[in-house]
RNA sequence: UGGGGAGUCGCCAAGCGGCAAGGCUCCGGACUUUGGAUCCGGCAUUCGUAGGUUCGAAUCCUACCUCCCCAGCCA
């Protein structure tokens, strides 16, 4: 996919006319290159730490910065911010350069890690300590707490804060040479104890941590932190807007401090509100502990907000791109509707998916007046919103599946599918009306006799009569067995995070978010679905062939189901 | 009570002194061999509150209110 082709597809997708509409990160881009400060350059970075997967909310970002890279003519770099080894693993940064690719980006030869410049970054520390600008402490960390003040009283400086530059430079090398063991000094940055910005009372720039890291192995024990790795990759890599979530809004000083005081090349730090959605939860520190403690299959089930598991729900990249185009950026905090999502995903699909059908709950339905053994094959179109996909044949026979959700025995008024002595449309097939019910001993419905209409192939009534609805079918001797995976939201509630009544937020997780449904019928051109292929059952929803699907054993996961006004009638008039 | 942000329809979100875009949701209706799609129509006399400036304010000024973030050797 080229450029030009992501961009269009997005903002068709969004069904904006793009060209219009900027938003505020857009407008500075605009200034600065009026100005000239970057010379017209636009270089931006996706920086996550690889530390988990990647989710919802990291897409918004990506397609931002990758986006602004597209639209200005510019480049976006691809930066593992690898600063803490105690929490990082490359099955991590494997998972997001997947996710970033699937997404539909490419960071083409600039892929970075902060822990390349490792180097560069301790030669500056040692510049900093030599201008008399940062110094070892030997506090621990909770006497640093404790000098470090509260929102309202400042902090007090460090007994060490004075210590001259050889000595200094001295300890500095000896932390980086292993002599210390964890958490005996840090280095700091001589700043202001007194500063209302809590990050500017002398902020730690290393500490030390005897581990190994996923690149550098051994080769350091001590690490940088954020702030002080973050701004100066953006520096080295001549990064010009550096883009990140507004809980960083107060580090901006600190950032800016950095690069002044190095006299090095100063990008710009501007921050946007992160994406909520209702149902779902982002913080990284919960979506790991929905998979340790197992209330999920795993990183990728198709319930989770990551990538890889809205990737094996069947979300399509280009949906999840036209949602972060429709959400829209600001400052503000909100919350996004999951409804947006879905329209997104079933817009791209309903362009997209072959149409098929399929069965989840069959009942068993005898036409009594067709021969038997006779198969009639039926031509069915692929997809109405694309000619082009063409059509199939599809075999008919004396004895069929239809939905249960199908049929009713006592229909209030506004049913109009089938019920006894009613005629409805099988697709592409014939009309049928139901003649009789069969139940077993205890009630339960079992079988439907009906008779079908021979002049009626193909769906159209020779006497032009008309039917109420259209339903879909198999036929049982040609169906083939699926398993299809039902979900829903994965928490009962819209938010949450909320834990009023102090509960945690597994309380809220939705018991039925994952139904399987068993001995589902679904029609034979199905027989080599590949895994990861999206369908439009017909009538029912959006599904996708989970990898779990082998040899004769088909498995779905429903990814969207279609609108669906009588599933509303039902719900707003319950009985 | 320190500092940094934000408050426009149920949810996102435009608007930057000239009289409230758009999308999602929702509600009507048309069409329909998917109760899908599509298409039409409806949905903020009002912009956190109260004052003020102005011929004129969501937009400027003042005060207040509410919400979010910051006291990791996490990012």
């Amino acid at each position: 996919m080229t450029d030009n082709e992501l961009k269009n597809d997005s903002a068709v997708e969004a069904g904006s006319d793009s060209s219009a509409r900027t938003h505020f990160i857009e407008d500075i881009i605009a200034e600065d290159n009026k100005t000239g400060r970057f010379g017209g350059r636009v270089h931006t970075r996706f920086p996550p730490e690889p530390n988990g997967y990647l989710h919802i909310g990291h897409a918004k970002s990506i397609c931002l910065n990758f986006g602004l890279a597209l639209d200005y003519g510019g480049k976006c770099n691809l930066r593992f911010d690898d600063t803490n080894p105690t929490k990082e693993e490359v099955e991590y940064v494997e998972s997001i350069m997947n996710d970033v690719r699937w997404l539909g980006f490419d960071w083409e030869d600039r892929l970075f890690y902060a822990s390349d410049y490792f180097d560069q970054l301790y030669e500056w520390a040692v510049q900093l300590i030599k201008a008399g600008k940062a110094y070892v402490d030997h506090l621990n960390a909770d006497e640093i707490r404790e000098h470090r003040g509260t929102l309202t009283q400042p902090g007090k400086d460090s007994p060490y804060r004075n210590r001259s530059v050889e000595e200094n430079l001295d300890l500095f090398q000896r932390m980086k040479n292993g002599e210390f063991p964890d958490g005996t000094c840090v280095l700091r940055a001589k700043i202001d104890m007194t500063s209302p910005n809590l990050n500017l009372r002398d902020p730690v720039m290393y500490r030390i941590l005897h581990a190994t890291h996923h690149r550098t192995g051994d080769k350091w024990c001590i690490y940088p932190m954020y702030d002080w790795a973050h701004g100066e990759s953006d520096s080295i890599e001549g990064i010009t807007h550096s883009i990140c979530t507004l809980e960083f809004e107060d580090h901006r000083p600190l950032y800016e401090w950095f690069v002044e005081n190095l006299n090095i090349y100063r990008p710009q730090q501007i921050e946007f509100a992160r994406l909520n959605l209702t149902y779902t939860i982002m913080s990284k520190r919960k979506l790991i502990r929905l998979v340790q403690e197992k209330h999920v299959r795993g990183w990728d089930d198709p319930r989770m907000s990551t990538l890889s598991g809205m990737r094996r729900r069947g979300y399509p990249p280009e949906a999840i791109r036209a949602f972060c185009d429709m959400i829209g950026l600001a400052k503000s905090n909100s919350v996004a509707d999951f409804a947006m999502l879905e329209y997104c995903v079933r817009q791209h699909l309903n362009k997209v998916a072959t149409r098929v059908m399929a069965v989840l709950n069959p009942l068993r339905v005898v036409l009594t007046n067709y021969p038997e053994g006779q198969v009639d094959e039926l031509d069915a179109v692929n997809n109405p919103e694309d000619p082009s996909a063409g059509t199939r044949k599809v075999p008919f026979s004396r004895v069929l599946y239809i939905d249960r959700d199908d049929f009713m025995e006592n229909p209030p008024s506004k049913f109009y599918r089938l019920s006894p002595g009613r005629e409805v449309r099988l697709r592409y097939g014939y009309f049928i009306k139901c003649e009789e019910v069969i139940k077993d001993e205890a009630g339960n419905i079992i079988e439907l006799r009906c008779t079908y209409d021979p002049t009626t192939r193909g769906g159209e009534a020779p006497d032009g009569r008309k039917v109420k609805a259209t339903i879909h079918w198999v036929s049982a001797a040609h169906a083939l067995d699926a398993e299809v995976r039902v979900y829903e939201h994965l928490f009962t509630r819209p938010d949450p995070n909320s834990d009023d009544e102090g509960k945690d937020f597994t309380a809220y997780i939705n018991p039925n978010s994952l139904q399987v449904l068993a001995g589902c019928k679904v029609e034979p051109s199905l027989k080599d679905a590949a895994p990861g292929s999206r369908y439009q059952f017909e009538r029912l929803g959006y599904f996708c062939v989970d990898p779990d699907s082998q040899g004769s054993t088909l498995v779905f996961n429903r990814t969207v189901t279609l609108r669906d006004e009588w599933a509303k009638l039902q719900k707003s008039q319950p009985s």
